[in-house]
DNA sequence: GTTTGTGAAAAAGTTCACAGCG
DNA sequence: CGCTGTGAACTTTTTCACAAAC
C-alpha cells in the first residue's frame, strides 16, 4: 500500500478532471494537455500534474494526456468501475428530495433502498424505491453488503442512527444532518450542510 | 476594513461554532471554555480561540467566552443579524427538492421567488412559493435587491443563467450545478456538488 | 518545439506552548 | 489557578521552474 500521503483535496480535484474528462470523451477528444484540463477544472496546470502523479505517470511528454485512458484509471482509483450501492437513511423532506434527484444515479450511485421511522409517509411523498422501516437497517445492510449510506435524519437523531450504520458495516457515511458525527477512524464521514453553505456566501455579501 | 487575511476555512467554521452556541444557549449555559466549545465543534481548543482572534477578543481569561454575546457578534460577522432573501433558479428535480426542504428557511435564509424556464411543472411539482418563468430574473432581482442566489439548473444551462444572475446583481451564488462557473471576481461561488461528495466517499470504502 | 514529471521554494493553515490577564 | 490570546514552530498544500522525454 502506498505511504505517501495525498491532501484529501487532491481527492475532490480528481472527480472534477473525472467530469471535464468525460465531456471531453463525448466531444470526441482523444488527448489534453495539462494546460487544457486544468483550466476546464478552475485549476493551475502544474496541480493537475502533480495530483496525477501522486497515483502514477499517466501522459506522454511532447502530446497530453490520453482522455479515455485517464478517465478510467481515475474511474479505477476512486472504485468506481463497478457500481456502488448506497442506502439513504430518512426520507423526510431532504430525503425524499434526494431520492428525486437524479445526479447520484447519473454518476454511477444505485440508491438500492431507503430507510424511514414512517415508511408510509415517504412513499405518500412520491419516494420511486423501497422504502423499509429503520428497524430494518441492521439486516439488510448486513445482507447486501452495503458499504455507503447517505444520512438524512433530523439532528437530533444522526448520532445513533449513523452507530447503528456502522454497527451494520457501513464505512462510509454522506451525511446532510448539521451534527458534527462521532465514528470509529475506519469510518469516513463526509458532512454536507446546505444552510451552511449559504450562510458562508452570506459573509461575502455586503 | 480589515486587511488580514483569514482562512476561507475559519468561516465555516464560525457556522458551526455558532450552531453549537445556539445549542448551548437552549440549553440555558451562559458562558464555555475554547475546550468544550471545541469540542462540539469538533475541532482543536487552539483553533477557535485562533479563529476567534481573527475577528477580535471576545473571552474572558479565566472564564471563558460569553455564549450569547458570542453568538450574536457571529451572526453579525456574518450578515446574518437580519434576514437575507434568496433567489432559486432552475426548479426541476433538486430546485424543487430543495424548496421543500426546511433547512434553509430555519437557519434565517427566506426562499422569496424561484424561476424556471416551465413554471407550470414547478408548480405540478408542488412548489409551494411563487414560481415565475425564467424571464423576470432580471427585473426581480433587480427591483428587490436580491444579493444571493441558489443554483439548480441542469449543467448546459448554468454558466448562461449564472451570467444573467451576475448582470442582474447577484453577488453570491450557491451552485448545484456540475460545472466551474466563471464569474467576475467580485461575485463568490459557492460550489455543492452532490454526487462528487458521495464519489469522494467511495475512494475511501474499499 | 511542446508538454510532462518533479524537486525545491513559497504560501497557507494548524498546532504548540506559554505569557498575561481575570 | 484557569483560560484566553498569540508569536513561533510545525505541517500541509500550492506554485514555480526546469530537466527529461517525446
Amino acid at each position: 500500500m502506498e505511504k505517501i500521503d495525498i491532501p484529501k483535496k487532491a481527492i475532490y480535484r480528481l472527480s472534477i478532471y473525472h467530469r471535464c474528462l468525460q465531456r471531453l470523451h463525448d466531444n470526441g477528444q482523444e488527448t489534453v494537455s495539462s494546460t487544457a484540463l486544468a483550466k476546464a477544472a478552475g485549476v493551475k496546470p502544474a496541480q493537475l500534474r502533480k495530483d496525477l502523479a501522486y497515483f502514477g505517470q499517466f501522459g506522454t511528454r511532447g502530446l497530453g494526456y490520453p482522455v479515455d485512458t485517464l478517465a478510467s484509471m481515475i474511474r479505477d482509483l476512486l472504485g468506481r468501475e463497478r457500481l456502488q450501492p448506497v442506502v439513504l437513511v430518512g426520507a423526510g423532506n431532504l430525503g425524499s428530495a434526494l431520492l428525486h434527484y437524479q445526479g447520484f444515479q447519473k454518476e454511477g450511485f444505485e440508491v438500492v433502498c431507503a430507510f424511514d421511522a414512517d415508511p408510509e409517509g415517504a412513499v405518500r411523498r412520491g419516494v420511486a424505491i423501497p422504502v423499509k422501516s429503520d428497524q430494518e437497517i441492521e439486516s439488510f445492510v448486513h445482507s447486501e453488503g452495503v458499504k455507503l449510506a447517505i444520512l438524512c435524519v433530523p439532528a437530533g437523531f444522526a448520532q445513533a442512527v449513523a452507530n447503528r450504520l456502522v454497527a451494520a458495516g457501513i464505512q462510509g457515511i454522506l451525511n446532510f444532518s448539521p451534527v458534527v458525527l462521532e465514528v470509529p477512524e475506519e469510518v469516513v464521514v463526509n458532512n454536507v450542510d446546505l444552510a451552511l453553505e449559504l450562510e458562508h456566501l452570506s459573509f461575502f455579501v455586503r
